[in-house]
RNA sequence: AGAGAGGUGUCCGAGUGGUUUAAGGAGCAUGCUUGGAAAGCAUGUGUGCGGGCAACCGUACCGGGGGUUCGAAUCCCUUCCUCUCUACCA
């Protein structure tokens, strides 16, 4: 193919000498031969290109390789507990559930949410609102002080991004579309904040990279309704900061290992018990190679409730991204990683229903100091 | 939303069909020069794909896609984006 192209590009130029110094008959001769190569050139192309298609077709659907320490299994039953931190609190036997505490204190109003939107999409109301706004600076300064830098990203993306971090089209028909503009709302802030970086080369020295940033994430969530969904345990519309790092491949389980201790930081200081789960290859993501699992164990519910993954997707999304940096001359592929640091609603659910006593929701100190009361009543 | 002007390498910027194999400048890197630096001089300096141990060779890429032509940064179509003016507006 190159070589017949080549041989094409040869011929356009000595035509064109041959113009130039008058032998027009010389000139007209070449043009012939030229039209045939090319057309053995459209041939070529013509067999090439559906090939390329295709099997672009077969490796973006391709997830990536789960890395070693990654356990065998398929279900969410086969992760694997690796570290379980907190005491469960003693409850009185009349504890509620969370669905029941934001009705008691009118903080939470799902038929609201309904009335204007639809199902999934609450209305946080007085005490509920600025307890989500205390929550999104805490986790937002706690990401600054351990060096990230803050992103307010926009939260609609194009196609372009969907296919940066794999959403596309491993997501498709989960993400809100716009038609009219072609545009998708992101799921989360992953998306906008790691393809910042898509056809980027970075220096070696700028590395890691590390960005954090809170967006609200939208969600179908389409044929996931069903049990185990009440209340604010799966929404449309939350809330979440992010944490997105960019690392060179030698260092990056290091820093998957700083991010885990980062979301270990934020629920200890939230006084809520939880536990690390090391996820089996079937319940990891199409994209990441290493996931890590945050719980929080919801006391009224007695259920444990993921409020945080933290992910290595090694070079699977770098890949995708054309995201590299040069080492001795050479471009080569970044790691990217991210975790939730954190999504907001199941920690409010642990919060409310956790902290309940007879006179109301004590919140732990870490966040009174951020909403202005410690006392919800 | 309407009218006009634009989009060229890391950056600025020239280029309206054939030594553009993208001028020129800046930046950066290396070397020479220097006591050291600056200046000066010299050389080098994009990405993808294919081939090769390598030096290197071939090919594609001038916002994206398509077309005309033996030959396209240059001409045509289409689309996205930016700027100016007008309109509208938190």
């Amino acid at each position: 193919m190159d070589a017949v192209l080549s041989e094409t590009n040869n011929l356009a130029k000595e035509i064109g000498n041959l113009m130039k110094s008058g032998k027009k008959d010389e000139a007209e001769k070449l043009k012939i031969t030229n039209a045939e190569l090319k057309e053995k050139a459209k041939i070529l192309s013509d067999k090439l290109t559906p090939l390329e298609e295709e099997q672009n077709n077969v490796l973006l659907r391709l997830p990536n390789l789960p890395h070693a320490s990654v356990p065998e299994g398929k279900t969410p039953e086969e992760n694997i507990a690796v570290l379980e931190w907190g005491k469960t609190p003693a409850l009185p036997v009349d504890a509620l559930p969370h669905w029941d505490l934001i009705k008691k204190y009118d903080i939470i109003d799902f038929e609201l949410g309904n009335k204007i939107t639809g199902a999934g999409f609450p209305v946080y109301k007085g005490k509920g609102a600025r307890l989500q706004r205390a929550l999104i600076n805490f986790f937002l300064d706690e990401a600054t002080s351990a060096g990230y830098r803050e992103i307010q990203p926009p939260i609609l993306i194009n196609q372009d991004s969907g296919y940066g971090t794999c959403q596309l089209p491993d997501k498709d028909g989960q993400m809100y579309f716009m038609n009219e503009d072609k545009l998708y709302l992101i799921p989360t802030a992953e998306v906008p904040i790691t393809n910042l970086y898509r056809d980027v080369i970075l220096k070696a020295e700028d590395l890691p990279v590390k960005n954090a940033g809170y967006t609200p994430c939208f969600r179908r969530e389409a044929g996931s309704w069903g049990a185990d969904v009440r209340g604010l345990n799966r929404l449309h519309q939350f809330d979440k900061v992010e944490i997105v790092q960019i690392s060179k491949p030698e260092n990056s389980y290091e820093l998957l290992e700083d991010m885990k201790k980062h979301v270990q930081g934020l629920l200890e200081k939230l006084e809520l018990p939880y536990r690390i789960l090391r996820l089996c290859a079937g319940d990891m993501s199409f994209a990441s190679a290493l996931t890590f699992d945050f719980e929080v164990y919801s006391a009224a519910q007695k259920r444990w409730l993921e409020v945080s993954s933290v992910s290595n997707f090694e070079t699977f999304q770098a890949n995708r991204l054309k995201l590299r940096y040069k080492v001795d001359g050479k471009t080569q592929l970044l790691h990217t990683l991210n975790g939730s640091a954190m999504a907001l609603p199941r920690i409010v659910a642990a919060l409310l229903e956790n902290n309940q006593t007879p006179e109301g929701i004590k919140l732990p100190q870490a966040i009174s100091k951020y909403a202005g009361f410690d006392l919800i009543n």
